[in-house]
RNA sequence: GACCCCAUCGUCUAACCAGGUUAGGACACCGGCCUUUCACGCCGUUAACGCGGGUUCAAAUCCCGCUGGGGUCACCA
């Protein structure tokens, strides 16, 4: 059973919302959608979902234009381009949603709802008490209209999705055939908003019927709240789209991909070297396979390649674990199948991108001792994660400090200190010198450890040793992603309990082989000559 | 907890839908070759159908149950 495609030209779209780094998720739902676009002659739309007043902002929207831009997946259509179904940022699109809103309410298909947030936690506090599924009780349901009119003038409150009670719904899901959900357990889902604005399944259902959208294919994580979407499109007499849920990108634990467990910011790979066509590349293998004309699997591949044959039919519902060892494979391959010209050129757009190139120079400068010496001291702003090996003893805060009085924080605190860093970072967006200075300073203070030691943990855990260009100069010039991940990195470290029994361990060995090294008798070119 | 989804090597997956394969490939790992070293490349080894019932001459494949994993249960998307 092939993916329904009627006569109408096929129109999908990929819609971030930007609220926070590019996420790999999106680049990943954004490459099936392209080629599933592309193989059908249709359109690939960019909407920013932006309807969250308090967490949208446009720098991230900026952000996701040039990380998906960066990754090949450019769109027909969005808000910076344009195109006939716009505007394509949500929060452009205020009206057609009230005016929307309003027709629900004419047909009964949606009421005000003036309960308050307590009220509602309330109502979910004992639902969870009697360990019933935590839902509106539909309090507000079945106000009068006329007394809804009139409370409604001055009255905060949102407006709800009057769920059809009883019988069943079922999801027809291109991937997995129907999924039925009892209407019982679905709850009359907010549509709008106290401020005004639409929740996602109102602008979602609203935009996909007016931007002719006619795949619909998105994360799993929307499977349980397609019922809903299903009844607005009812509501409102509109034809719903094919849907095709994906599945979720996942940790090596499984769980959903996070950016605690994994780089998910797209920047984090574009700075750290990754090939934008190896990791497309690569998310086309996530849940996915293709074969060549012998039948055998096929690891290497372009997006044309991966749109000409694509069919998604095909895409394996398992969540695929987003393994980076693979991808740095992939990548290597790529770099090696270059011709040695088109390698070097590679790599000096990839450094002077940013202008990482130009800053990094400007701070080893002073130390540098020839120009092949360069490489040493900035080649940690251009590499994804580090090796650190004997210097990890620097993560436990204080404890190499040369001073006899020093704190020394014990592995638990020291992790504290670097989640806490950590957490300051993350609401840094303004990546500048002092804009980084100030939380780690204040999370120094707050861990109780001298500035210098604090901030010596978080040089090492950022450059990779203690010797290096001043920390927050350094930290511009590496970028939010790369220092953001970096520190995630130490922070998973330090969540071991053996993580100081490991570093001694690694310390031993680390002395053996250079004992070993020292004994080696094969005689150096400079001692054959004495 | 309720509901929903999912289930092949450690990881990504093929074979499943249209039952019959020594269960194939790739990453990683281990070993070897190549090589002044490392890397690349090449060769090879180890490694999986979660469990239990059915249906069938025959089950990784179809059905049911269990177990396990995940997701969702917001005035976030």
């Amino acid at each position: 059973m092939p993916i329904p495609v009627s006569k109408k030209p096929v129109r999908v779209r990929v819609a971030p919302s930007p609220t926070g780094d590019p996420h790999v998720g999106t680049a990943y739902i954004g490459l099936f959608n392209l080629a599933f676009a592309r193989s059908h002659g249709g359109q690939f739309v960019l909407r920013v979902e932006d309807t969250d007043q308090k967490r949208s902002t446009r720098q991230s929207e900026e952000a996701i234009y040039r990380s998906l831009r960066w990754a090949g997946l450019q769109w027909d259509e969005g808000p910076d381009i344009g195109g006939a179904f716009g505007p394509y940022r949500q929060s452009e699109r205020s009206d057609i949603y009230r005016t929307h809103v309003q027709l629900l309410l004419d047909s009964g298909d949606a009421y005000r709802c003036f309960c308050t947030a307590e009220r509602l936690d309330h109502v979910r506090e004992e639902q969870r008490a009697r360990k019933e599924t935590a839902r509106y009780d539909g309090f507000c349901r079945h106000l009068d209209p006329h007394e809804s009119d009139a409370r409604a003038v001055n009255e905060p409150h949102v407006v709800r999705l009057k769920f059809p009670q009883g019988g069943e719904t079922v999801v027809p899901d291109a991937l997995r055939g129907g999924v039925v959900y009892d209407n019982g357990q679905i709850d009359d889902q907010v549509l709008m908003k106290t401020d005004g604005l639409p929740t996602y399944h109102l602008a979602n259902v609203v935009d996909d019927h007016l931007m002719a959208i006619t795949h619909v294919i998105r994360a799993e994580e929307w499977l349980n709240s397609t019922p809903k979407h299903l009844a607005l499109y009812a509501a409102f007499g509109w034809d719903p789209p094919v849907f095709a849920h994906m599945p979720l990108l996942r940790n090596a634990d499984k769980s959903k991909i996070s950016k605690r467990k994994n780089p998910t910011s797209l920047e984090y790979y574009q700075r750290a070297g990754i090939l934008p066509e190896a990791l497309l590349n690569f998310l086309g293998l996530m849940g996915y396979s293709r074969k060549d004309e012998q039948g055998q699997d096929v690891e290497k591949f372009t997006l044309d390649e991966f749109i000409s044959d694509l069919d998604l039919q095909r895409v394996s519902l398992g969540g695929p674990v987003f393994d980076l060892q693979k991808l740095d494979w992939l990548n290597g391959l790529y770099l090696r199948a270059m011709t040695p010209e088109a390698l070097a050129d590679r790599v000096v757009a990839f450094q002077r991108e940013d202008g990482r190139h130009g800053q990094a120079a400007h701070l080893v400068q002073e130390r540098v001792t020839s120009l092949g010496d360069y490489g040493d001291h900035a080649g940690a702003f251009f590499r994804g994660t580090l090796e650190y090996g004997l210097n990890a003893r620097y993560f436990v805060v204080g404890a190499t400090s040369r001073k006899k009085t020093a704190v020394r924080l014990t592995r638990a605190a020291s992790r504290a200190f670097f989640e806490d860093c950590l957490a300051q970072l993350e609401t840094v967006i303004d990546w500048q010198p002092a804009a980084i200075e100030a939380p780690l300073r204040a999370a120094c203070d707050k861990a109780g450890v001298a500035i210098g030691d604090g901030l010596m943990a978080i040089r090492v855990a950022a450059m990779g040793r203690p010797a290096a260009p001043p920390l927050f100069e350094s930290l511009q010039v590496l970028g939010r992603a790369l220092t953001l991940a970096r520190l995630r990195v130490v922070c998973g470290l330090l969540a071991d309990p053996n993580f100081l029994q490991r570093s001694l361990a690694d310390v031993e060995a680390e002395l053996t082989a250079a004992r070993a090294a020292r004994q080696d008798p094969t005689p150096t070119p400079e001692a054959s000559h004495a």
